[in-house]
DNA sequence: GAATTGTTAATTGTTGACAAAATGAACGTT
DNA sequence: AACGTTCATTTTGTCAACAATTAACAATTC
């Protein structure tokens, strides 16, 4: 009998844990915003645990880019520059294009059972969720469709490095605005890239992933000059 | 006339911070080994220091792929697989390609002078090195090629990401054979990615680059696989 | 003798207190 | 008004102590 209850109840493995996800939390969110200030004794009193245990979330999310740490003087929440953005998408079509090869590459040694029908299967949910508007799950699953391609190159460290790119970029200006406005443009380019899976074509797969990135930053930045010419207020909700 | 210098030579910003570079030295020197334990109150007193601040440089680190953290029994230094060693490269090809893409475009825009000269001074330096037989000084040139390669694709979230790649690789089993062993293998791959850089040819640069890294995986391999094989004492110093 | 259960020691998690540095306001001088 | 100085306040850096968890080992049961 082997009975794997780990975890009754929901319980937390560490306090600085939850908080470090709390907080990062609030960042992506914008709650918090580029160039905030974290200030270690209004976080703990807000929290209502010590100040040792919020320093120590902060300092374990410093590295992720997220924040910026400067010696006496505190923890800042990262701006990002438009330089930077490109920089975090040369970086991201770098790693996903690589990504895509190497899914191809195992689909087509059998090692990834499932991969190109669950991919088939988000392309279908997603032109659904185009027809009927409906953006929230055209957002949750475009999320999937490249989840489901960086799981399956096999490299855990690929998918760390990815996320945190994408949660930096995310802190550039109003974030947001690009999702409403990039709806279904892309669809295209995922049957692309889910055609060279199922056919196990490496190179297609990785110039298709590639192609992907490069419109997502053309259509990133037309956006981006939208809105900085035209003073918008701020948005804050997104998800 | 009052410069603001607060840090001559090289102060420390924090005590932290330094103990966090100090730990970090002795795993990349293997003074800590894979699956080593970080004890944190030995830490604290073999450095002086209280244990909060051992904790906080261990958290700091944690993120980088060297230290894994489990909860309620501590920090432990990574222990890296051979699998993942092919993956991490498999990232860094990515990833260093397109920074000598990028490096090559910049070239050729100009916003990169001394570029070109700098990578052949490395070259005939390097030549120099191979033909005395001077190791030391093939290791340090060979670093400072990659580098001022990553540099120039002026992407500074590139190079720290690649640095931690390096790091992690290190940590495969006995380290410093490799170096040892493949010594002056990889000087024609330099030239042609020197070639491409100054031809200002981006495609080529980043093929070039890709060639470069594979074959470095294909070395790295075949000296890990021999070491493997014939149950060699522990090797311990490095540079 | 092997496995399970108490019991104790070692280690990590969390907190509050003190020291050091930075911030900002009041103030005087030019 | 601009600039520097002083000084109180705020905030970060470091430390030592306490609580909670894990690991080691003896005691007990089958």
């Amino acid at each position: 009998m082997q009975l794997k209850t780990k975890q009754i109840g929901s319980r937390r493995a560490t306090l600085a844990g939850e908080v470090k996800t709390e907080i990062e939390r609030m960042i992506v969110e914008g709650q918090l915003r580029g160039g905030d200030k974290l200030n270690e004794l209004a976080l703990s009193n807000a929290m209502g645990i010590s100040r040792g245990t919020v320093r120590e979330a902060i300092r374990s999310l410093a590295d992720s880019g997220l924040i910026d740490l400067i010696a006496n003087r505190g923890a800042f929440v990262h701006q990002t520059t438009l330089a930077e953005v490109r920089n975090l998408y040369d970086l991201r079509r770098a790693i996903f294009s690589m990504a895509c090869g190497a899914a191809a590459r195992r689909a087509r040694a059998g090692l990834e059972p499932g991969l190109a029908t669950g991919l088939t299967k988000n392309l279908e949910k997603m032109r659904a969720a185009h027809r009927d508007n409906d953006l929230q799950s055209y957002y949750r699953l475009n999320i999937e469709f490249h989840e489901m391609l960086i799981l399956a190159a096999g490299n855990p460290k690929a998918k760390r490095i990815d996320d945190n790119l994408v949660k930096e970029a995310h802190l550039f200006r109003r974030r947001g605005l690009s999702i409403a406005t990039n709806i279904a443009c892309s669809i295209g380019e995922h049957e692309a890239i889910s055609a060279a899976i199922a056919a196990g074509d490496e190179l297609a797969a990785k110039s298709a992933a590639e192609d992907h990135i490069g419109q997502g930053l053309a259509r990133y930045l037309k956006v981006a000059e939208q809105s900085s010419t035209q003073s918008t207020p701020d948005d804050q909700e997104d998800l």
